[in-house]
DNA sequence: AATCTCACG
DNA sequence: ACGTACGTGAGATTA
């Protein structure tokens, strides 16, 4: 079976041209050449391919006397001549579709409907084909047939149609889609019709008498307005039929060979994208090596680099956690040649290029390491780690990965430091200029990209900015007391020993308690306890399987309780007493551009993750403490998940609710369970609450059932509940995940991009998870936007007011601030000020201010 | 290097 | 009949 692709080539061009012109403003490139109906285009044309898969394509032009119509010249009511901007791009599309690989076609005195009849009829006589029309005129509906269907375009999506869907869609056959337009007419198709018939009596009378001719033959039958109507317009109707049929059989030059889908011509392609200024479909070419024709000097004279106005810079070091690590010295490219700045004279200028606008890959990491040496570099303009990560390029901490996915080649890391050898100098050298050009020269693509995707505020407005807040709150740290974590340590370690032994004298031998493998034995064969499947390796052993098992023997109160005790012990006693640094704090990095969703996330240490639900663990909090004279003071946003929902999805209740400062797990409890609210009982609270998180992973039955366990029936039946009290829930969650569906993302409120690809897999279940992330994005997603933007305002506030207490832990919901004692009050302003304020939703935002000595009294 | 387990929002 | 909640990081064991 073959799939056959027909596009409507001038229904595409004139419908992305409409769809970006507004009032004569709209895309060029920066020769002032238009360029929208073709970004369209080609975002159609790549989609289609990627959808549909088609061994042969034809996309079909109208040439010559369109003596049928003026379709799409419909806005200034009647014909008026294609707009000059659209037709220069005409020419442009013919000759992109060429180095795609897919054929276009044209002949005199057709139109495009035409050729792709006559090409549907070729499919319906061959069963080896299917074929598949891509348009959005409603005329071409007339050609389904059981092998043949339409993707018919509509606004933002399409519907797809075949024969049936067809038929229950409009209640006749498709053919008849021909008589329907004899009697209805289309405005924008010049066919007259009858006059004063509109679709509803058409529809109608064809239900009725089948066809046009059928119809006539009974006119008699009838009587009243309509029988008037028909008997006038008879001649038009006629006339009508004759327009709106398509022809089945032109003459063609060509033949289903002639539209095999061919290799593209990447280079000529790239050519023609790189004029068209279309960056963001520029695809990979051979690597472009960039740094064998560089000339650069050592700098001697930290002087010469005061002329330098706007530059890329490089900064090379030797370790990876830029909290200590050496400097091997800088790479700066400012177009013309490249300098390397030595360690040497990067000491020199504490205030480090002042005058220049910069750019560079991951500022963060610059700014921070030269602190750590004494150099102060103000904030930097642009940064390419960033700005790939908004446009989701593979993009890692090492710039060599991007480089190659962007066509340049640039040796990775592990190429410059050798074994033996070390670090070669000019190896060095030559590698921090070449980074810094391929930074230069890929800035105007890269925010060129941005722009198309509509990122570019984001990445302006909130990620450049929140780079150097972060910057700041890592730099600045949060105090560790060393001995609390000590102590408490020691405490853990003689409980870990009692609980060890209580476990080998119940399993009767010595084991590796922390291996699953032996533990799994243990429990499973030689104490017979009843276990879950499992796959390859063995039982699972999981605390949530022996949970389950917590009555059945004695020794699973201890196996948990060693497990809580060890991961204790080793994550958070040892793992975080190896962290604290010479100056008694801990510095984490936030990885700015590493989630799907938009969050951070924190690593060496995790300061995300520290203990919190279980009360012993908890302690592990008094060890983060403030400077002297402070507070930690921690704010964190009531529930801003579920007001991001109340918000996108106006649901009504829910904003009431918010506004309104009830407690909206009891509310949830009561709407579902139908009681009043003093009704509420903790068991429908708990499980109301379980409910609202289902709601915002975007919730699966039996995900629910493990949560709260009861069955996954019963956990449908609290979904459906929930869902006949808040339609609008149903509404949105259907919406967004059609939405994906067709674009293949979804984005925050502040337009956060994220692709989802698994929405195409075949696997069923891959899709469902597909469809969650689908849903749970645009939430989490906005919530990460929401406090990154109010860390930047609390950040400009605390200078504005000259204010000494300091920001010091994000924790995805939560600030943690080390706050002087004597600005407690202010801080407290500005932080629930700036977190409440941030943006206007439906719903009031809410934030919670608690403080204390330490971290663990701050909650 | 992959897997399991468990800490957090 | 399938076999899951969304997003992370770290440590230990095992391969």
């Amino acid at each position: 079976m073959e799939k056959i692709i027909l596009v409507d080539g001038n229904n595409l061009l004139f419908r992305s041209y409409y769809a970006t012109a507004y009032n004569g403003n709209f895309m060029k490139n920066s020769k002032g050449f238009p360029t929208n109906a073709l970004f369209g285009f080609t975002n159609m044309m790549n989609k289609i391919i990627e959808e549909e898969q088609p061994t042969r394509i034809l996309v079909a032009f109208d040439k010559g006397k369109t003596f049928r119509h003026a379709k799409y010249d419909f806005y200034k009511g009647g014909r008026i001549e294609t707009p000059e901007e659209l037709k220069v791009q005409f020419p442009i599309a013919k000759e992109m579709l060429g180095y795609m690989g897919i054929q276009y076609y044209e002949i005199d005195n057709y139109e495009a409907d035409d050729i792709i009849g006559t090409f549907a009829r070729i499919c319906d006589e061959d069963p080896n084909y299917v074929g598949t029309i891509i348009s959005s005129d409603k005329d071409l509906l007339q050609l389904l047939s059981n092998q043949v269907d339409i993707k018919l375009l509509k606004q933002k999506d399409y519907i797809r149609y075949n024969p049936k869907t067809f038929q229950e869609a409009y209640g006749i056959e498709p053919i008849r889609m021909i008589d329907l337009k004899a009697l209805m007419g289309d405005a924008s198709d010049n066919i007259p019709g009858v006059k004063g018939i509109g679709e509803k009596t058409a529809l109608k009378l064809l239900v009725e008498y089948g066809t046009l001719d059928n119809l006539y033959q009974h006119i008699d039958e009838m009587k009243g307005a309509t029988h008037d109507k028909l008997v006038a317009g008879k001649e038009d109707a006629y006339m009508s039929y004759e327009i709106a049929t398509i022809e089945r059989n032109v003459p063609l030059e060509i033949h289903m060979d002639d539209i095999l889908y061919r290799p593209e011509d990447t280079e000529k392609l790239n050519a023609l994208y790189e004029d068209l200024e279309f960056y963001s479909f520029l695809k990979k070419r051979e690597p472009k090596t960039i740094q064998e024709d560089i000339s650069y000097e050592v700098v001697t004279d930290g002087s010469i680099l005061d002329t330098i106005t706007e530059c890329a810079i490089y900064l090379g070091t030797t370790d990876s956690n830029y909290h200590h690590t050496d400097l091997l010295g800088m790479g700066v490219y400012d177009g013309k040649k490249g300098y390397f700045v030595p360690y040497s004279i990067l000491k020199e200028k504490p205030l480090f290029l002042t005058k220049a606008k910069k750019d560079t890959y991951d500022a963060k990491r610059v700014t921070v390491a030269l602190k750590w040496h004494g150099i102060d570099i103000d904030q930097v303009e642009y940064d390419t780690m960033i700005a790939s990560y908004l446009l989701e390029y593979n993009q890692k901490e090492d710039i060599a990965y991007l480089a190659n996915e962007l066509g340049y080649s640039i040796p990775f890391k592990e190429e410059l430091y050798d074994k033996k050898k070390g670090y070669e100098e000019e190896k060095i050298e030559r590698a921090c200029i070449a980074k810094a050009k391929f930074i230069y020269e890929t800035k105007k693509q890269l925010l060129e990209a941005l722009k198309q995707e509509e990122l570019l505020n984001l990445f302006y407005e909130i990620e450049m900015p929140l780079s150097n807040v972060l910057a700041t709150m890592e730099y600045n740290g949060i105090c560790v007391n060393k001995k609390t974590l000590q102590e408490m340590g020691e405490e853990i370690q003689i409980k870990i020993d009692l609980t060890k032994n209580t476990i080998y004298n119940y399993a009767g031998e010595e084991f590796n308690i922390s291996s699953p493998v032996q533990l799994g034995e243990v429990l499973f064969e030689k104490l017979n306890l009843p276990h879950g499947k499992k796959g390859k390796n063995g039982y699972s052993t999981a605390a949530d399987v022996l949970e389950k098992l917590k009555d059945k023997h004695p020794i699973i109160p201890e196996i948990l309780e060693y497990r809580m005790l060890t991961k204790l012990y080793t994550t958070y006693i040892e793992g975080l007493i190896d962290m604290i640094m010479d100056d008694g704090k801990i510095h984490t990095i936030y990885t700015q551009t590493l989630t799907r969703t938009g969050r951070l996330s924190s690593i060496e240490p995790n300061l995300q993750n520290i203990p919190i639900r279980h009360e012993y663990g908890k302690l592990i909090r008094k060890a983060f403490v403030p400077s002297p004279n402070s507070l930690i003071v921690s704010s964190d946003y009531s529930q801003i998940e579920l007001r991001i929902l109340a918000h996108v999805a106006h649901i009504p209740q829910l904003i009431q609710a918010f506004q309104e400062g009830a407690d909206i797990h009891s509310k949830t409890a009561s709407d579902i369970f139908k009681v009043g609210e003093q009704e509420v009982t903790k068991d429908m609270r708990r499980v109301a609450k379980a409910v609202n998180f289902g709601i915002i992973y975007g919730i699966s039955s039996y995900g629910l059932s493990e949560n709260i366990g009861v069955t996954p029936k019963e956990a449908q039946n609290f979904i459906d509940n929930y869902m006949g009290t808040y339609p609008g829930v149903q509404t949105y969650m259907d919406e967004t995940i059609q939405s994906a569906h067709q674009n293949g993302y979804v984005r925050t409120m502040f337009h956060r991009k994220r692709t989802i690809p698994e929405l195409e897999n075949k696997n069923y279940m891959i899709r469902q998870g597909a469809e969650r992330m689908a849903l749970n994005t645009p939430i989490q997603g906005t919530s990460a936007d929401i406090i990154k933007k109010a860390m930047i305002d609390i950040d400009a506030a605390f200078r504005r007011e000259h204010i000494q207490s300091k920001m010091i832990v994000q924790v995805h919901d939560e600030l943690v601030f080390d706050c002087l004692e004597s600005e407690f009050e202010k801080v407290k302003q500005i932080v629930v000020d700036c977190m409440e304020q941030v943006m206007e939703l439906e719903v009031p935002l809410k934030v919670d201010v608690e403080y204390g000595s330490d971290w663990y009294q701050a909650k």
